[in-house]
DNA sequence: TATCGCGGTATTTTT
DNA sequence: TACCGCGATA
């Protein structure tokens, strides 16, 4: 429904490139009737003074250095509307780019809001990936394209890339993919073509091979009329340098540029926006060098760090004023940032009450942590507020799993953020590549992908047969398909196969002018047996996937025809966000870079895990750094609550693991930060306020529940201090030497580690088995209970039910609203029924 | 050609 | 522990 907006609208009616845009008759007519007014009231009616600046700077190049909550997007709408409603620029003149689609939109949205109706403002307004793909379609035959290139997406890469080396004869298992496409993203990156990749680097895959291989597989990619994501930038780039004329033509057209999230740049990107600003200079960069937690994928901090010297002249404006968070959580995660070195420094406040100040607890081990988390959630629930304003933000994903299986056990409803993109499912890719290899008969990768998909008993054998084939006689693959189908080369099974996948094409194909493009999708789907191969599939996420199956060929209808659609999709599917219900929300750290939540809670800050160990290995200093701004942006999510958890005990990769709390705790200056007495029901143990709490400590002949006991009921009594104490010699190894020596101990190797927790057991095979062991499924069970409402079931033994984890299965039992289902795969469960449906 | 079981591996992931 | 990808089997 929102969708229609939430996908770029597709720019059919594009001006020539040649000229500055005349303004459309209806911008002119709009502009005339209600021109945005600036004055009190109108569009910068409410804006601090610091803002105002930044968006009335219009001229030359400027930075505005955006603190987390200051309003960063509210200035870039603002200042966007400022240039319209001044007429120093036509929307089609301003060149604004984001990062995420997501970012795009809202940021059309609020123009929109501000300017006027939506509908054709702001043409180039886009992600740098769309909007370079806006580029090259132009101009493809510049760079050795046709305009109907492919965008690839990681796994087609990744097939293409295993080809690759192959057929160079090197062993693909040594030398993996995966691999090679992590360095030619860092070489596309850093703007490096295959010639100018350096010849170390170029040494360190497949004994020096790397660079060749780098060119043989953009060859690979010009043959198949094909880009991957990299490629978007690149391709500007040699286009832009290698055609003069073509790049004047973007002089002037783009009169200002506007960039979000300018520490996020990777050097291709700041190469791309340097090249199109330098004719005009009216660059405007948002963003905020303390937010920049994608090092690891390219983003240059330095291209923020050194803006000034880039663009010479340039104005520098701070957004200091956070309208987000109360005083104590503000003042915490500014107090931790400023241990950071490399940053141009900002120091936020805030006019807002002090609040609540950020909480520490301790947890024994995982497990009591997600625990306590859920009750303190069921508290808010009981409050009556929102659970769509509380987030559980972690950093790595296998957290979440117990923090699901908590939530699962008890019924709070809870959403996970993340996780593989819409347009990355393989369903998705799949049913992709059946249109694309209909609509373009010569898309190889296309045809590849789905050849034996459902199976169809055309296997390697087969696959090798037809490239041979394909190659020797310079067709496409579809092509010698055809061939071989009719030939008697093959055995009569698989060429029986193949002739009725052919035919199916061709009549698809012959379908495609006279029936609704996402008419014929349905069909080809239903009738190459690919919907019947997710419906025999009895695995969880089976009817997940036919659902988004139906959502892409919904979503379809927006687009007027088939090749339109195709050439949107890889860059603008999102995930369809089931909105509107009242859920937690679980995402990684990264994820929630934006985001903002009344209540956020911050599990696992544990040395090891957060900051990871092993970006501490491989970025020393500057790793360490991006860690404290990722714990940062974690702080400054929370607008009225930031709960910080440590837990004593984790396991990881299957081994428990005794851990030390984060440095990043210590860091917190003291004044805003309180460690949590335990919740009263724990109280129990609270004589042994001593015992467990050390990951030495002298409580290991008690079982593992009553510590986890007493560790709850000690909370209280052992602040950051008594931690640094207590862990004092673990501590001060971690600090020094995190790159090389001393806690080198790659997490889970016990060996280095183990001089600590001498008698205790740093890998065991589970701490908790001791009498009474898990006390867990009694209280889970109790809990469910007292959740239980006694009302009837609206379900029967025997009904067939689909369940959010566990798939489907058969109800064996019913009691009030708990039902006990025999799942198919996962076996006998109980649950309650409003975590399932009703399975078709 | 499909399936089983073994071993290796295990951050973060805007496009 | 859990998953994935590959090689050995039927």
């Amino acid at each position: 429904m929102n969708r229609a907006s939430a996908l770029p609208a597709p720019d059919f009616v594009e001006q020539q490139p040649d000229e500055p845009r005349r303004p459309s008759l209806s911008e002119r007519a709009r502009a005339a009737v209600a021109p945005p007014a600036a004055g009190p009231g109108g569009y910068m009616a409410g804006l601090n003074p610091e803002q105002r600046q930044a968006v009335e700077a219009t001229e030359g190049p400027v930075l505005v250095l955006a603190g987390a909550g200051t309003g960063k997007t509210r200035v870039l709408t603002t200042r966007i509307a400022h240039l319209i409603a001044t007429g120093k620029a036509w929307p089609s003149n301003i060149l604004a780019v984001t990062f995420t689609n997501k970012a795009a939109r809202e940021m059309k949205e609020r123009i929109a809001a501000l300017v006027g109706p939506a509908g054709e403002g702001m043409p180039w307004l886009g992600t740098f990936h769309a909007i370079g793909t806006k580029v090259l379609r132009r101009h493809a035959e510049l760079v050795g394209l046709r305009s109907d290139f492919t965008i690839l997406g990681v796994d087609d890469q990744l097939r293409l890339l295993k080809q690759v080396i192959t057929a160079d004869g090197i062993d693909e298992k040594r030398w993996p993919a995966r691999a090679l496409a992590s360095f030619i993203d860092g070489w596309k990156n850093r703007g490096l073509q295959p010639k100018e990749v350096p010849p170390g680097e170029a040494a360190s895959f497949a004994n020096g091979r790397g660079a060749a291989l780098y060119t043989a597989y953009q060859e690979r990619l010009k043959t198949l009329n094909a880009v991957d994501f990299g490629d978007l930038l690149l391709e500007c780039l040699r286009l832009w340098r290698d055609n003069p004329d073509v790049l004047e033509q973007y002089h002037n057209r783009f009169r200002y540029i506007l960039v979000d999230e300018y520490q996020d740049t990777n050097v291709a990107q700041y190469l791309w926006l340097r090249l199109l600003a330098q004719a005009r200079k009216n660059l405007c960069c948002v963003g905020d060098d303390d937010q920049s937690i994608y090092g690891w994928r390219g983003a240059e901090v330095d291209n923020i760090l050194r803006f000034e010297h880039d663009f010479p002249g340039a104005t520098v404006i701070r957004l200091e004023r956070n309208y987000r968070s109360t005083g104590h959580i503000l003042a915490a995660a500014s107090g931790l940032i400023a241990r950071n070195q490399d940053r141009l420094g900002k120091t936020l406040h805030t006019e807002d009450e002090p609040g609540d100040k950020v909480t520490i607890t301790g947890a024994w081990d995982s497990e009591e942590e997600a625990r306590l988390i859920s009750e303190e959630i069921e508290a808010i629930q009981a409050r009556k507020e929102r659970l769509s304003e509380v987030a559980v933000l972690v950093r790595i994903s296998a957290q979440m799993r117990e923090l699901e299986d908590r939530f699962v056990q008890l019924g709070l409803p809870y959403r996970v953020i993340g996780g593989p993109r819409f347009y990355e499912r393989a369903e998705i890719r799949d049913a992709l590549a059946y249109l694309r290899a209909t609509a373009q008969p010569a898309d190889d990768l296309a045809f590849e992908r789905i050849l034996n998909v459902p199976k169809r008993g055309l296997g390697e054998a087969c696959l090798q047969r037809l490239h041979a084939h394909a190659r020797a006689a310079r067709v496409p693959l579809m092509q010698a398909a055809r061939y071989l189908a009719e030939s008697d080369e093959m055995k009569p099974k698989p060429r029986k196969a193949l002739r009725d996948l052919m035919a199916s094409f061709d009549r698809w194909r012959s379908l495609m002018d006279r029936t609704a493009h996402h008419d014929l999708a349905a069909q080809i789907l239903e009738e190459s047996g690919y919907t019947d191969m997710w419906q025999k599939e009895k695995s969880a996420d089976a009817a997940g996937r036919l659902d988004n199956l139906k959502e892409l060929v919904r979503s379809m209808e927006e687009f007027p025809d088939l090749a339109a659609f195709l050439e949107h999709i890889s860059l603008v599917m999102d995930a369809n966000e089931t909105e509107g219900q009242d859920r937690v929300s679980i995402m990684t750290l990264h994820a929630a870079k934006g985001l903002e939540f009344d209540t956020v809670f911050l599990p696992g800050w544990e040395e090891g895990l957060f900051p990871n160990q092993r970006a501490l290995d491989e970025n020393g200093r500057a790793g360490l750094e991006e860690e404290r701004r990722l714990a940062h942006v974690g702080l400054t999510r929370a607008k009225k609550r930031a709960r910080i958890y440590f837990a004593t005990n984790r396991r990881v990769h299957g081994l428990w693991n005794t851990t030390v709390p984060s440095r990043f705790i210590d860091e917190l200056p003291e004044a805003h930060v309180e460690v949590t007495e335990a919740p009263a029901a724990y109280s129990a143990g609270r004589a042994s306020r001593f015992e467990g709490m050390t990951p030495f400590g002298s409580s290991y002949a008690t079982p593992g529940w009553q510590r986890a006991q007493a560790r709850a009921a000690s909370g209280g009594g052992f602040g950051a201090s008594q931690w640094t104490q207590a862990a004092g010699m673990a501590d001060e190894d971690s600090r020094g030497g995190f790159s090389d020596d001393g806690y080198s101990g790659r997490w889970g190797d016990g060996s280095s580690r183990s001089r600590y927790n001498e008698g205790f057991g740093t890998s065991t095979r589970g701490p908790r088995k001791g009498p009474g062991g898990r006390s867990g499924p009694m209280l889970i069970e109790g809990e469910i209970l007292a959740k239980s409402t006694g009302a009837p079931s609206a379900y029967e033994i025997g009904n067939r039910v689909l369940h959010l984890k566990f798939g489907p299965g058969t109800v064996a039992a019913i009691d009030g609203n708990k039902l006990t289902v025999d799942f198919d795969k996962a076996g006998r469960k109980m649950v309650l029924d409003s975590f399932v449906e009703r399975a078709g």
